[in-house]
RNA sequence: GUGAGCGUAGCUCAGCUGGUAGAGCCCCGGAUUGUGGCUCCGGUAGCCGUGGGUUCGAGUCCCAUCGCUCACCCCA
Protein backbone atom coordinates (compact mmCIF):
# COMPACT_ATOMS: atom_id res chain seq x y z
CA UNK A 1 0.00 0.00 0.00
CA UNK A 2 1.36 3.38 -0.41
CA UNK A 3 0.12 7.07 0.11
CA UNK A 4 -1.50 8.64 -3.18
CA UNK A 5 0.89 10.39 -5.53
CA UNK A 6 2.17 13.68 -4.06
CA UNK A 7 -0.37 13.33 -0.61
CA UNK A 8 2.56 12.92 2.13
CA UNK A 9 2.55 12.29 5.88
CA UNK A 10 4.01 14.01 8.72
CA UNK A 11 5.49 11.36 10.73
CA UNK A 12 6.73 11.63 14.71
CA UNK A 13 10.31 13.06 13.75
CA UNK A 14 9.02 15.90 11.63
CA UNK A 15 5.22 17.00 13.99
CA UNK A 16 7.69 18.96 16.92
CA UNK A 17 9.00 21.20 14.15
CA UNK A 18 5.40 21.90 12.94
CA UNK A 19 4.04 22.43 15.96
CA UNK A 20 6.75 24.90 17.16
CA UNK A 21 6.29 26.76 13.82
CA UNK A 22 2.29 26.84 14.35
CA UNK A 23 2.25 27.73 16.97
CA UNK A 24 4.33 31.38 16.76
CA UNK A 25 2.62 32.26 13.54
CA UNK A 26 -0.58 32.00 15.99
CA UNK A 27 1.39 34.08 18.69
CA UNK A 28 2.59 36.56 15.83
CA UNK A 29 -0.73 37.30 13.88
CA UNK A 30 -2.82 37.61 17.24
CA UNK A 31 -0.40 40.22 18.24
CA UNK A 32 -1.44 41.79 15.45
CA UNK A 33 -5.06 41.36 16.17
CA UNK A 34 -6.11 38.55 13.63
CA UNK A 35 -8.73 36.20 14.68
CA UNK A 36 -9.01 32.43 13.55
CA UNK A 37 -11.64 31.30 11.27
CA UNK A 38 -11.76 27.73 10.15
CA UNK A 39 -13.59 27.08 6.40
CA UNK A 40 -14.35 23.88 4.12
CA UNK A 41 -11.39 21.79 2.34
CA UNK A 42 -14.36 22.08 -0.31
CA UNK A 43 -16.85 24.99 -2.52
CA UNK A 44 -18.61 25.38 -5.38
CA UNK A 45 -16.45 25.07 -8.08
CA UNK A 46 -17.08 28.41 -9.38
CA UNK A 47 -16.16 29.87 -6.55
CA UNK A 48 -12.40 29.25 -7.70
CA UNK A 49 -13.30 30.44 -11.51
CA UNK A 50 -14.85 33.43 -10.76
CA UNK A 51 -11.71 34.41 -8.29
CA UNK A 52 -8.67 32.85 -9.47
CA UNK A 53 -9.30 33.12 -12.87
CA UNK A 54 -10.53 31.12 -16.03
CA UNK A 55 -7.57 31.58 -17.58
CA UNK A 56 -4.99 30.56 -14.82
CA UNK A 57 -2.90 27.32 -14.56
CA UNK A 58 -4.20 26.36 -11.17
CA UNK A 59 -8.02 26.36 -12.47
CA UNK A 60 -7.26 25.18 -16.23
CA UNK A 61 -5.54 22.30 -14.67
CA UNK A 62 -4.69 21.37 -11.27
CA UNK A 63 -7.50 21.70 -9.73
CA UNK A 64 -9.63 18.59 -7.94
CA UNK A 65 -12.70 19.12 -9.55
CA UNK A 66 -15.86 16.02 -8.78
CA UNK A 67 -19.11 15.88 -9.12
CA UNK A 68 -20.76 15.00 -5.98
CA UNK A 69 -23.80 12.91 -5.46
CA UNK A 70 -26.54 15.46 -6.73
CA UNK A 71 -24.56 16.60 -9.36
CA UNK A 72 -22.76 19.33 -8.27
CA UNK A 73 -19.65 20.73 -9.37
CA UNK A 74 -17.11 20.38 -6.27
CA UNK A 75 -13.54 21.39 -5.96
CA UNK A 76 -11.27 20.80 -2.92
CA UNK A 77 -9.40 24.63 -2.41
CA UNK A 78 -6.49 25.04 -4.31
CA UNK A 79 -5.93 28.04 -2.68
CA UNK A 80 -7.48 29.97 0.85
CA UNK A 81 -8.56 33.36 -0.15
CA UNK A 82 -11.46 32.43 -2.18
CA UNK A 83 -13.02 30.56 0.49
CA UNK A 84 -12.18 33.10 2.93
CA UNK A 85 -13.78 36.10 1.11
CA UNK A 86 -16.96 34.08 0.40
CA UNK A 87 -17.63 33.21 4.31
CA UNK A 88 -16.86 37.05 5.22
CA UNK A 89 -19.55 38.17 2.35
CA UNK A 90 -21.74 34.63 3.10
CA UNK A 91 -21.41 35.71 7.07
CA UNK A 92 -22.07 39.54 6.97
CA UNK A 93 -18.84 40.03 8.59
CA UNK A 94 -17.60 42.27 5.99
CA UNK A 95 -20.70 44.85 6.33
CA UNK A 96 -19.10 48.14 8.02
CA UNK A 97 -16.14 46.28 9.59
CA UNK A 98 -12.23 45.43 8.81
CA UNK A 99 -11.83 42.08 10.13
CA UNK A 100 -8.37 40.30 9.93
CA UNK A 101 -9.11 36.77 9.24
CA UNK A 102 -6.21 33.81 9.29
CA UNK A 103 -6.66 30.15 9.32
CA UNK A 104 -4.57 26.90 8.06
CA UNK A 105 -5.04 23.99 6.43
CA UNK A 106 -4.74 22.03 3.80
CA UNK A 107 -4.65 23.12 -0.06
CA UNK A 108 -4.62 20.93 -3.29
CA UNK A 109 -3.67 20.86 -6.84
CA UNK A 110 -2.79 18.29 -8.96
CA UNK A 111 0.57 19.26 -10.01
CA UNK A 112 3.70 17.19 -10.63
CA UNK A 113 5.25 16.82 -7.63
CA UNK A 114 8.94 18.11 -6.39
CA UNK A 115 11.03 19.48 -4.27
CA UNK A 116 8.92 21.87 -2.27
CA UNK A 117 5.66 21.28 -3.92
CA UNK A 118 3.14 18.59 -2.67
CA UNK A 119 -0.48 17.95 -4.48
CA UNK A 120 -1.67 18.34 -0.32
CA UNK A 121 0.16 21.27 0.89
CA UNK A 122 -0.60 23.14 3.97
CA UNK A 123 -0.55 26.85 4.12
CA UNK A 124 -1.40 29.37 7.15
CA UNK A 125 -3.50 32.21 5.14
CA UNK A 126 -4.18 35.95 6.56
CA UNK A 127 -6.81 38.48 4.99
CA UNK A 128 -7.95 41.93 6.33
CA UNK A 129 -10.46 43.55 4.77
CA UNK A 130 -12.00 47.36 4.16
CA UNK A 131 -8.44 48.70 4.66
CA UNK A 132 -7.35 50.27 1.61
CA UNK A 133 -4.60 52.26 2.83
CA UNK A 134 -0.83 51.97 2.07
CA UNK A 135 -0.01 51.58 5.72
CA UNK A 136 -1.61 48.42 6.14
CA UNK A 137 0.70 46.90 3.04
CA UNK A 138 3.35 47.68 4.94
CA UNK A 139 1.93 46.77 8.65
CA UNK A 140 1.43 43.61 6.72
CA UNK A 141 4.62 42.88 5.61
CA UNK A 142 6.06 44.16 8.62
CA UNK A 143 4.61 41.56 10.26
CA UNK A 144 5.38 38.95 8.16
CA UNK A 145 9.17 40.08 8.37
CA UNK A 146 8.38 39.37 12.11
CA UNK A 147 6.87 36.36 11.89
CA UNK A 148 9.66 34.61 9.72
CA UNK A 149 12.21 36.51 12.31
CA UNK A 150 10.81 34.58 15.11
CA UNK A 151 10.94 31.32 13.03
CA UNK A 152 14.35 31.68 13.24
CA UNK A 153 14.32 31.53 9.25
CA UNK A 154 17.89 33.03 7.80
CA UNK A 155 18.34 34.25 4.53
CA UNK A 156 14.32 34.76 3.44
CA UNK A 157 14.71 38.18 1.26
CA UNK A 158 11.32 40.00 0.47
CA UNK A 159 10.54 40.67 -3.40
CA UNK A 160 8.13 43.61 -4.09
CA UNK A 161 6.43 44.83 -6.87
CA UNK A 162 2.98 46.58 -7.69
CA UNK A 163 0.52 45.41 -10.07
CA UNK A 164 -2.05 48.57 -10.58
CA UNK A 165 -5.29 48.67 -10.66
CA UNK A 166 -7.12 45.70 -13.09
CA UNK A 167 -7.76 48.49 -16.03
CA UNK A 168 -4.06 49.97 -15.98
CA UNK A 169 -2.63 46.47 -15.52
CA UNK A 170 -4.98 45.56 -18.42
CA UNK A 171 -3.95 48.36 -20.50
CA UNK A 172 0.01 48.03 -19.30
CA UNK A 173 -0.61 44.07 -20.42
CA UNK A 174 -1.66 45.32 -24.12
CA UNK A 175 0.74 47.54 -24.38
CA UNK A 176 3.95 44.87 -23.60
CA UNK A 177 2.40 42.14 -26.04
CA UNK A 178 1.86 44.91 -28.08
CA UNK A 179 5.91 45.48 -28.34
CA UNK A 180 6.25 42.13 -28.38
CA UNK A 181 4.42 41.12 -31.42
CA UNK A 182 7.00 43.93 -33.29
CA UNK A 183 9.77 41.61 -32.23
CA UNK A 184 8.35 38.07 -31.96
CA UNK A 185 10.97 37.12 -34.16
CA UNK A 186 13.41 37.40 -31.54
CA UNK A 187 11.71 35.68 -29.29
CA UNK A 188 12.24 31.97 -28.52
CA UNK A 189 9.63 29.28 -28.12
CA UNK A 190 9.20 29.40 -25.00
CA UNK A 191 8.55 33.23 -24.68
CA UNK A 192 6.32 33.10 -27.69
CA UNK A 193 4.12 30.66 -25.76
CA UNK A 194 4.07 33.46 -22.75
CA UNK A 195 3.62 35.66 -24.84
CA UNK A 196 -0.70 34.32 -24.87
CA UNK A 197 -0.53 33.28 -21.24
CA UNK A 198 1.57 35.56 -19.05
CA UNK A 199 3.87 37.68 -21.17
CA UNK A 200 5.18 39.53 -17.68
CA UNK A 201 6.99 36.21 -17.43
CA UNK A 202 9.22 37.34 -20.51
CA UNK A 203 10.71 39.48 -18.27
CA UNK A 204 12.64 36.39 -16.48
CA UNK A 205 13.76 34.39 -19.63
CA UNK A 206 17.33 33.63 -19.67
CA UNK A 207 17.80 33.70 -23.18
CA UNK A 208 19.98 36.62 -24.07
CA UNK A 209 18.45 37.57 -26.94
CA UNK A 210 15.16 37.89 -25.11
CA UNK A 211 16.83 40.00 -22.55
CA UNK A 212 17.79 42.23 -25.24
CA UNK A 213 14.28 42.63 -26.60
CA UNK A 214 13.23 43.02 -22.68
CA UNK A 215 15.49 45.95 -21.64
CA UNK A 216 13.50 48.46 -24.01
CA UNK A 217 10.24 46.91 -22.96
CA UNK A 218 7.68 49.39 -21.41
CA UNK A 219 7.96 48.61 -17.83
CA UNK A 220 4.80 48.03 -15.45
CA UNK A 221 5.89 49.94 -12.73
CA UNK A 222 6.60 52.74 -15.34
CA UNK A 223 2.66 52.40 -16.24
CA UNK A 224 0.90 52.22 -13.07
CA UNK A 225 -2.01 54.62 -12.82
CA UNK A 226 -1.28 57.95 -10.41
CA UNK A 227 -3.10 56.55 -7.59
CA UNK A 228 -1.59 53.08 -7.36
CA UNK A 229 1.82 54.70 -7.99
CA UNK A 230 1.32 56.63 -4.75
CA UNK A 231 0.27 53.81 -3.00
CA UNK A 232 3.48 52.06 -4.07
CA UNK A 233 5.83 54.45 -2.77
CA UNK A 234 4.16 55.12 0.39
CA UNK A 235 4.52 51.09 1.47
CA UNK A 236 8.26 51.34 -0.14
CA UNK A 237 8.81 54.62 2.29
CA UNK A 238 7.29 52.63 5.26
CA UNK A 239 8.68 50.02 4.86
CA UNK A 240 12.32 51.80 4.89
CA UNK A 241 11.25 53.78 7.75
CA UNK A 242 10.59 50.00 9.62
CA UNK A 243 14.24 48.73 8.34
CA UNK A 244 12.49 46.15 6.47
CA UNK A 245 14.62 45.57 3.52
CA UNK A 246 13.11 44.64 0.30
CA UNK A 247 14.05 44.13 -3.46
CA UNK A 248 11.89 45.18 -6.25
CA UNK A 249 10.88 42.29 -8.75
CA UNK A 250 9.46 44.18 -11.61
CA UNK A 251 8.15 40.16 -13.08
CA UNK A 252 6.82 39.33 -9.85
CA UNK A 253 3.03 39.00 -11.44
CA UNK A 254 1.54 36.21 -8.80
CA UNK A 255 -0.28 32.87 -10.85
CA UNK A 256 -4.05 34.18 -9.45
CA UNK A 257 -5.70 37.06 -11.81
CA UNK A 258 -7.05 38.95 -8.18
CA UNK A 259 -4.14 40.82 -7.14
CA UNK A 260 -3.80 44.34 -7.49
CA UNK A 261 -1.48 46.92 -6.25
CA UNK A 262 0.94 45.92 -3.65
CA UNK A 263 2.38 42.12 -4.22
CA UNK A 264 5.34 40.34 -2.22
CA UNK A 265 6.98 37.03 -1.59
CA UNK A 266 9.38 36.02 0.81
CA UNK A 267 11.98 33.72 -1.14
CA UNK A 268 14.76 31.49 -0.06
CA UNK A 269 17.32 30.00 -2.22
CA UNK A 270 18.15 26.59 -0.20
CA UNK A 271 14.59 25.20 -1.70
CA UNK A 272 15.23 24.11 -5.17
CA UNK A 273 13.37 25.27 -7.38
CA UNK A 274 10.09 26.42 -5.26
CA UNK A 275 11.62 29.15 -3.50
CA UNK A 276 8.69 30.86 -2.38
CA UNK A 277 7.59 30.65 1.66
CA UNK A 278 5.38 32.85 2.03
CA UNK A 279 3.58 35.17 -0.35
CA UNK A 280 0.59 37.63 -0.71
CA UNK A 281 -0.86 40.54 -1.92
CA UNK A 282 -4.09 43.20 -2.44
CA UNK A 283 -7.19 41.99 -4.23
CA UNK A 284 -9.21 45.26 -4.11
CA UNK A 285 -11.70 44.05 -6.97
CA UNK A 286 -12.19 40.65 -5.38
CA UNK A 287 -15.10 41.23 -2.98
CA UNK A 288 -17.11 42.87 -5.37
CA UNK A 289 -16.49 40.87 -8.17
CA UNK A 290 -18.02 37.79 -5.89
CA UNK A 291 -21.03 39.46 -4.89
CA UNK A 292 -20.16 41.47 -2.07
CA UNK A 293 -19.96 45.56 -1.69
CA UNK A 294 -16.68 46.92 -2.73
CA UNK A 295 -14.24 46.14 -0.16
CA UNK A 296 -10.38 46.75 -0.29
CA UNK A 297 -8.83 43.81 1.50
CA UNK A 298 -5.62 41.89 1.27
CA UNK A 299 -3.77 39.04 1.96
CA UNK A 300 -1.22 36.27 2.08
CA UNK A 301 -0.35 32.66 2.85
CA UNK A 302 2.92 30.81 4.28
CA UNK A 303 3.53 27.61 2.85
CA UNK A 304 4.38 25.11 5.97
CA UNK A 305 6.47 22.20 4.03
CA UNK A 306 8.82 24.82 2.95
CA UNK A 307 8.49 26.68 6.21
CA UNK A 308 9.13 23.67 7.75
CA UNK A 309 11.64 22.15 5.12
CA UNK A 310 13.70 25.71 5.43
CA UNK A 311 14.00 24.96 9.64
CA UNK A 312 14.76 21.56 9.39
CA UNK A 313 17.69 22.48 6.82
CA UNK A 314 19.15 25.24 9.30
CA UNK A 315 18.55 21.91 11.90
CA UNK A 316 16.27 23.63 13.93
CA UNK A 317 16.18 20.91 17.02
CA UNK A 318 12.06 20.81 17.10
CA UNK A 319 12.10 18.89 20.57
CA UNK A 320 9.21 17.74 22.46
CA UNK A 321 6.90 14.63 22.37
CA UNK A 322 9.78 12.22 24.36
CA UNK A 323 7.95 11.33 27.31
CA UNK A 324 9.36 12.42 30.59
CA UNK A 325 9.12 9.10 32.26
CA UNK A 326 8.86 5.50 31.26
CA UNK A 327 7.12 2.91 33.87
CA UNK A 328 8.88 0.13 34.22
CA UNK A 329 6.61 -2.76 35.39
CA UNK A 330 8.20 -5.83 37.08
CA UNK A 331 5.06 -7.04 39.40
CA UNK A 332 1.55 -7.29 38.37
CA UNK A 333 1.17 -5.08 34.96
CA UNK A 334 -2.50 -4.37 36.45
CA UNK A 335 -0.63 -3.03 39.32
CA UNK A 336 1.70 -0.51 36.83
CA UNK A 337 -1.53 0.90 35.14
CA UNK A 338 -2.86 1.48 38.19
CA UNK A 339 0.19 3.23 39.49
CA UNK A 340 0.33 5.61 35.98
CA UNK A 341 -2.74 7.03 36.11
CA UNK A 342 -2.37 7.57 40.10
CA UNK A 343 0.91 9.57 37.98
CA UNK A 344 -1.26 11.54 35.84
CA UNK A 345 -3.79 12.23 38.14
CA UNK A 346 -1.49 13.32 41.00
CA UNK A 347 0.70 15.38 37.46
CA UNK A 348 -2.09 16.54 34.64
CA UNK A 349 1.30 17.92 32.69
CA UNK A 350 3.21 14.17 33.47
CA UNK A 351 4.37 12.64 30.07
CA UNK A 352 4.71 9.01 30.92
CA UNK A 353 4.73 6.44 28.81
CA UNK A 354 3.95 2.83 30.69
CA UNK A 355 5.21 -0.69 29.97
CA UNK A 356 2.60 -2.77 28.50
CA UNK A 357 2.76 -6.46 28.02
CA UNK A 358 5.59 -8.28 29.14
CA UNK A 359 9.12 -8.09 28.55
CA UNK A 360 12.20 -8.48 30.76
CA UNK A 361 13.38 -6.14 32.96
CA UNK A 362 16.75 -5.26 31.39
CA UNK A 363 14.42 -5.02 28.18
CA UNK A 364 12.16 -2.61 29.80
CA UNK A 365 14.70 -0.54 30.29
CA UNK A 366 15.86 -0.25 27.64
CA UNK A 367 12.59 0.56 26.21
CA UNK A 368 12.41 3.30 28.58
CA UNK A 369 16.26 4.55 27.78
CA UNK A 370 15.12 4.51 23.78
CA UNK A 371 11.83 6.36 24.49
CA UNK A 372 14.06 9.32 25.26
CA UNK A 373 12.57 9.70 28.73
CA UNK A 374 14.62 11.68 31.38
CA UNK A 375 13.65 9.19 33.92
CA UNK A 376 12.75 5.52 34.70
CA UNK A 377 10.05 4.71 37.35
CA UNK A 378 10.80 1.37 38.60
CA UNK A 379 7.68 -0.42 40.15
CA UNK A 380 9.03 -4.21 41.50
CA UNK A 381 7.26 -6.12 44.08
CA UNK A 382 8.77 -4.66 46.98
CA UNK A 383 7.85 -1.45 45.62
CA UNK A 384 4.78 -2.10 45.21
CA UNK A 385 4.41 -3.81 48.94
CA UNK A 386 5.87 -0.38 49.97
CA UNK A 387 3.40 2.08 48.16
CA UNK A 388 6.92 3.39 46.88
CA UNK A 389 8.40 3.60 43.58
CA UNK A 390 12.14 3.79 42.77
CA UNK A 391 13.46 6.51 40.38
CA UNK A 392 16.47 6.12 38.20
CA UNK A 393 17.60 9.06 36.49
CA UNK A 394 18.46 8.12 32.76
CA UNK A 395 20.95 11.17 31.55
CA UNK A 396 22.34 12.05 34.78
CA UNK A 397 24.43 10.66 36.78
CA UNK A 398 22.16 10.70 39.87
CA UNK A 399 21.93 7.90 41.94
CA UNK A 400 18.79 5.89 41.45
CA UNK A 401 16.47 5.83 44.98
CA UNK A 402 12.97 4.55 46.21
CA UNK A 403 10.96 7.04 47.33
CA UNK A 404 7.37 6.56 48.90
CA UNK A 405 4.86 7.40 45.86
CA UNK A 406 3.37 11.03 47.12
CA UNK A 407 8.03 11.82 47.17
CA UNK A 408 8.26 10.44 43.57
CA UNK A 409 5.54 12.96 42.55
CA UNK A 410 6.98 15.88 44.42
CA UNK A 411 10.32 15.12 42.63
CA UNK A 412 9.16 14.35 39.26
CA UNK A 413 6.89 17.33 39.43
CA UNK A 414 10.25 19.42 39.85
CA UNK A 415 11.75 17.88 36.80
CA UNK A 416 8.35 18.75 34.70
CA UNK A 417 9.00 21.99 35.80
CA UNK A 418 12.28 23.36 33.72
C1' G B 1 1.78 17.79 -19.64
C1' U B 2 7.55 17.45 -21.05
C1' G B 3 12.66 15.84 -19.77
C1' A B 4 16.46 13.42 -16.85
C1' G B 5 18.09 10.25 -12.82
C1' C B 6 16.93 6.28 -9.59
C1' G B 7 13.94 1.53 -7.69
C1' U B 8 18.39 -4.53 -3.89
C1' A B 9 16.68 -6.17 4.11
C1' G B 10 12.50 -1.64 8.33
C1' C B 11 16.57 2.56 7.04
C1' U B 12 21.30 4.09 4.25
C1' C B 13 23.58 1.71 0.50
C1' A B 14 27.47 -2.03 -2.03
C1' G B 15 26.98 -5.81 -5.62
C1' C B 16 32.93 -5.55 -11.28
C1' U B 17 32.99 -7.76 -18.36
C1' G B 18 25.93 -12.04 -16.58
C1' G B 19 27.80 -17.55 -12.68
C1' U B 20 24.44 -19.89 -5.50
C1' A B 21 22.12 -12.02 -2.70
C1' G B 22 26.01 -8.52 0.98
C1' A B 23 27.57 -4.47 4.68
C1' G B 24 26.43 -0.76 8.28
C1' C B 25 22.44 1.00 11.23
C1' C B 26 17.86 -0.66 13.55
C1' C B 27 15.44 -4.74 16.02
C1' C B 28 15.67 -9.44 19.13
C1' G B 29 18.49 -12.78 22.43
C1' G B 30 22.90 -13.73 25.42
C1' A B 31 27.53 -12.26 28.30
C1' U B 32 24.87 -9.40 33.46
C1' U B 33 18.57 -14.24 38.25
C1' G B 34 15.67 -6.38 39.28
C1' U B 35 19.31 -2.19 36.04
C1' G B 36 19.50 1.10 30.09
C1' G B 37 23.66 3.64 27.42
C1' C B 38 29.61 1.44 25.99
C1' U B 39 31.77 -3.34 24.52
C1' C B 40 31.69 -8.46 22.87
C1' C B 41 28.99 -12.91 20.93
C1' G B 42 24.78 -14.76 18.36
C1' G B 43 20.06 -14.22 15.61
C1' U B 44 15.62 -12.50 12.49
C1' A B 45 15.46 -10.06 7.96
C1' G B 46 14.87 -9.52 0.81
C1' C B 47 9.29 -12.93 -5.51
C1' C B 48 16.73 -7.46 -6.20
C1' G B 49 9.41 -2.47 -8.02
C1' U B 50 6.28 -5.48 -11.67
C1' G B 51 5.68 -8.09 -16.43
C1' G B 52 7.97 -9.89 -20.67
C1' G B 53 12.49 -10.92 -23.69
C1' U B 54 17.83 -12.53 -24.66
C1' U B 55 20.82 -16.58 -22.35
C1' C B 56 22.71 -23.06 -20.26
C1' G B 57 22.24 -19.19 -16.46
C1' A B 58 19.74 -12.24 -15.29
C1' G B 59 20.04 -8.06 -9.27
C1' U B 60 23.38 -7.27 -13.59
C1' C B 61 21.76 -6.93 -20.70
C1' C B 62 17.05 -5.39 -23.77
C1' C B 63 11.74 -3.82 -23.98
C1' A B 64 7.42 -2.39 -21.52
C1' U B 65 5.01 -0.79 -17.22
C1' C B 66 4.40 1.22 -12.31
C1' G B 67 6.62 4.11 -8.52
C1' C B 68 10.01 7.73 -6.44
C1' U B 69 13.20 12.02 -7.06
C1' C B 70 14.82 16.38 -9.44
C1' A B 71 14.08 19.92 -13.25
C1' C B 72 10.85 22.55 -17.00
C1' C B 73 6.03 24.84 -16.69
C1' C B 74 3.70 27.06 -12.68
C1' C B 75 3.35 28.08 -7.68
C1' A B 76 2.90 28.17 -1.01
Amino acid sequence: MQSVRGFCDVLPEETPVWQQAEAVVRRVLEAYGYQEVRLPVIERTELFQRSIGEVTDIVEKEMYTFEDRSGDSITLRPEGTAGCVRAGIESGLLHHAEPRLWYAGPMFRHERPQKGRLRQFHQVGAEVFGVAAPELDAEMIVMTARMLRELGLEDVQLQLNSLGTPESRAAYREALVAYLRRHEDRLDDDSRRRLATNPLRIFDSKDPEVQAVMADAPRLLDNLDAASAEHFAKVRELLERAGVPYEINPSLVRGLDYYTRTVFEWVSDRLGAQGTVCAGGRFDALVEQLGGRPTPAIGFALGMERLVALLREQGEPGRGGAPHAYLVVATDPGAGLETAEALRDALPGLRLQAHAGGASFKAQLKRADRSGARVALILGDEERADGALTMKDLRGDGEQQRLPFSEAVSHLQAWIGD
